[in-house]
RNA sequence: GGAGAGGUAGCGAAGUCCGGCCGUAACGCGCUCGACUCGAAAUCGAGUUACGGGUACCCCCCGUACGUGGGUUCGAAUCCCACCCUCUCCGCCA
C-alpha cells in the first residue's frame, strides 16, 4: 500500500474519525529532495548529527520500488476489466487470471518493501528538527542567546532578598513537605493566600489576553492521544519527557499549546479567518526526565504546574508579525505587574524542535538574583501543521497551503507566583499584593506572617 | 458495563444483500465561472478531492485513498477477522 507523505496518510496508530487525516511529516519532502543542502546546512546550525544522505539514499530507492510496483498495477488494472468484459460474455479468462495471478503475488512483495522504505524514510523526517529562521543567531547553547531589550527597574532591598521557597513556606503559603508525602518531590501545595494569588494570576491573565489582546478563551483536554503528542512535535522524540497513561495510548499534555493547536487537525481554514487566537488555562504535566539537581527547590521546575497559553493560527505571510505581537502580549502581563524581565532570542543551538523562532521572556528574581524563563514564544511557521495537516484557502489561488503556527507562554502561573514572592517581599516578612491583582484577591494588600 | 445504528468528496447522501462498465464517486447543498438582469434573487449552462510517480512550470498519463489494519480473490466500498471513532437507548456515576 503506498502512503503518501504529504497528505492523507496514517503514520498513527489512533486516529480520530475525520479531522486527524494529518499525514505526520515534519519537512517538506519536497523541500528535501530539491534542496537537501538547506537542510544539511540547517541541521548543522542545529548541532544535529542526523545524515541528509542516509535520507536521500532511502528515496532513490522509494522511487525505483514506486515506478516497478505501479506498472505492475496498471497492468493488473487493465487485465481486471478484460477479465470482467470475458466472464460478461462468457468466454474463458482463465489464462489471464493465471497470469495476473503471478503479477498480483509479485505487486504484493513490491508492497511489503516499499512499505518498509517509506516507514524508514518517515522516521527519518520524523526525527528532524524544523529549520531555523534565516535571522536566527548561531550559536552552540543557551549561553549564546543574544538579548533583545530590557524592561522595567530591578526592585532594591536593603536586606537580603529571600528566595521565594523560604518566603512561601514563612508565611504559610507553599508547602513542599506535604506534597512529597502526596506524591513525590517536584509537587507544591498551596494554602490560603498562595491558593487564592495562583487563581488571581491565571484569572487576571485570562481577562488580560481576552479583553485586551483579542484572544479567545478555551477548555481543552489535557490528556491527549499519541496522534495529537505528535503533530506539535513532542512525539516520536521527547517521549520520555511525558507522562503516559497505562494501559492507554493517551499522554498528560506538557503544555496547552498541543491541544490548541491541534483543534484545527485535519481541517482547511479560510483565509479571513486569520489570525486565529487561543488561549487557554490549563494543567501542565512534565516528567523532567534528565532534570535531576537542576532547581530541586521550589517552584521554579515541576511535575504539574499551570499555564496561560496562547496560540495563533496566522498566515504565512504575517506569522513573523504575529510572533511580536505574541511576544508583546506575554510582556504587557509583566508590564502590569511591574515585574522586571528581559527579552533574548534563542539561537541556533538552543531553539525547540519545533521552532523557527523563539523568544523567551526571563524575569527578575532578586532571590535567585538572576532572570529566569517565565515564557516563550516561538514561530513553528508550517513544521506543526505538515505534521497536524493544518491548511487554509486562500482566496487568490486553488492549491491550499500551509497555515503558520505560534505558541507562547502567558504566562507560566507558578514561576509568576515566585517572580510576584521575590519582587515584592518586605523587610519586615511580608509580602505586598500587585495592585493589578488586588481586585481578584478580593482587596487584599499585603500578606503577613 | 449491556443493546443497537453508523463512518463514502467542503457538507448531506446513494451504492454494500448478489465482488468487476461505482471513485475525475449517482442525487442534493455549498462554492467558482459564465448566460439572463440596471443590479440582485430565481433559472439555465460549465466547473469543483488529495497525494505520490512519470516530466521537479502547465497540460497530460499512471498509481493510491470508501474509519484503521489484516485476510480471501485474477479483482474488494462491497465478503471475512481485529481494532478505532461517532451517535441512540438501558445501567452506573461527579
Amino acid at each position: 500500500m503506498n502512503l503518501p507523505f504529504i497528505s492523507a496518510a496514517t503514520c498513527c496508530i489512533h486516529r480520530g474519525a475525520k479531522n486527524h487525516s494529518g499525514d505526520d511529516t515534519m519537512l517538506d519532502l519536497k523541500l528535501m529532495q530539491k534542496n537537501p543542502e538547506l537542510v544539511r546546512e540547517s541541521l548543522k546550525r542545529r548541532g544535529s548529527t542526523l545524515d541528509v544522505q542516509e535520507f536521500l539514499t532511502m528515496d532513490e530507492k522509494r522511487k525505483a520500488l514506486i515506478a516497478e510496483v505501479e506498472e505492475l498495477k496498471a497492468e493488473r488494472n487493465k487485465a481486471g476489466g478484460e477479465i470482467a468484459r470475458l466472464k460478461r460474455e462468457k468466454q474463458d479468462a482463465s489464462e489471464i487470471m493465471e497470469r495476473m495471478a503471478v503479477v498480483s503475488a509479485r505487486v504484493k512483495e513490491l508492497d511489503g518493501e516499499l512499505n518498509e522504505v517509506e516507514a524508514a524514510e518517515k522516521e527519518w523526517l520524523m526525527a528532524v528538527p524544523n529549520i531555523p529562521h534565516e535571522d536566527v543567531p548561531f550559536g552552540e547553547s543557551e549561553d549564546d542567546n543574544p538579548d533583545v531589550r530590557y524592561w522595567g527597574e530591578k526592585p532594591t532591598f536593603d536586606f537580603a532578598p529571600k528566595e521565594h521557597w523560604e518566603l512561601g513556606a514563612e508565611l504559610d503559603g507553599l508547602d513542599f513537605e506535604r506534597a512529597a508525602k502526596l506524591t513525590g518531590s517536584r509537587f507544591c501545595v498551596q494554602k490560603g493566600w498562595a491558593a487564592r494569588l495562583e487563581r488571581a494570576l491565571a484569572q487576571f491573565m485570562l481577562d488580560t489576553h481576552v479583553t485586551e489582546h483579542g484572544y479567545t478563551e478555551m477548555v481543552v483536554p489535557t490528556i491527549v492521544n499519541r496522534t495529537t503528542m505528535t503533530g506539535t512535535g513532542q512525539l516520536p522524540k521527547f517521549e520520555e519527557d511525558l507522562f503516559k497513561l497505562e494501559n492507554w495510548e493517551y499522554y498528560m499534555i506538557p503544555t496547552a499549546e498541543v491541544p490548541l493547536t491541534n483543534l484545527y487537525s485535519g481541517e482547511v481554514l479560510d483565509e479571513d479567518q486569520f489570525p486565529i487566537l487561543f488561549c487557554a488555562h490549563t494543567p501542565c504535566y512534565r516528567s523532567e526526565a534528565g532534570s535531576y539537581g537542576k532547581d530541586t527547590k521550589g517552584l521554579i521546575r515541576q511535575h504539574q504546574f499551570y499555564k496561560v497559553e496562547m496560540v495563533n493560527f496566522a498566515h504565512p505571510d504575517h506569522s513573523y508579525q504575529a510572533l511580536e505581537n505574541m511576544t508583546a502580549c506575554a510582556e504587557t502581563i509583566l508590564k502590569k505587574l511591574k515585574l522586571p524581565y528581559r527579552v533574548i532570542e534563542l539561537c541556533t543551538g538552543d531553539i525547540g524542535f519545533s521552532a523557527a523562532k523563539t523568544y523567551d521572556i526571563e524575569v527578575w528574581l532578586p532571590g535567585q538574583d538572576k532572570y529566569r524563563e517565565i515564557s516563550s514564544c516561538s514561530n513553528c511557521e508550517d513544521f506543526q501543521a505538515r505534521r497536524a495537516n493544518i491548511k487554509f484557502q486562500p482566496k487568490d489561488s486553488k492549491k491550499k497551503l500551509y497555515a503558520h503556527t505560534l505558541n507562547g507562554s502567558g504566562l507560566a502561573v507558578g514561576r509568576t507566583l515566585v517572580a510576584v514572592l521575590e519582587n515584592y517581599q518586605q523587610a519586615d516578612g511580608s509580602l505586598v499584593i500587585p495592585e493589578a491583582l488586588r481586585p481578584y484577591m478580593g482587596g487584599l494588600e499585603v500578606v503577613t506572617p
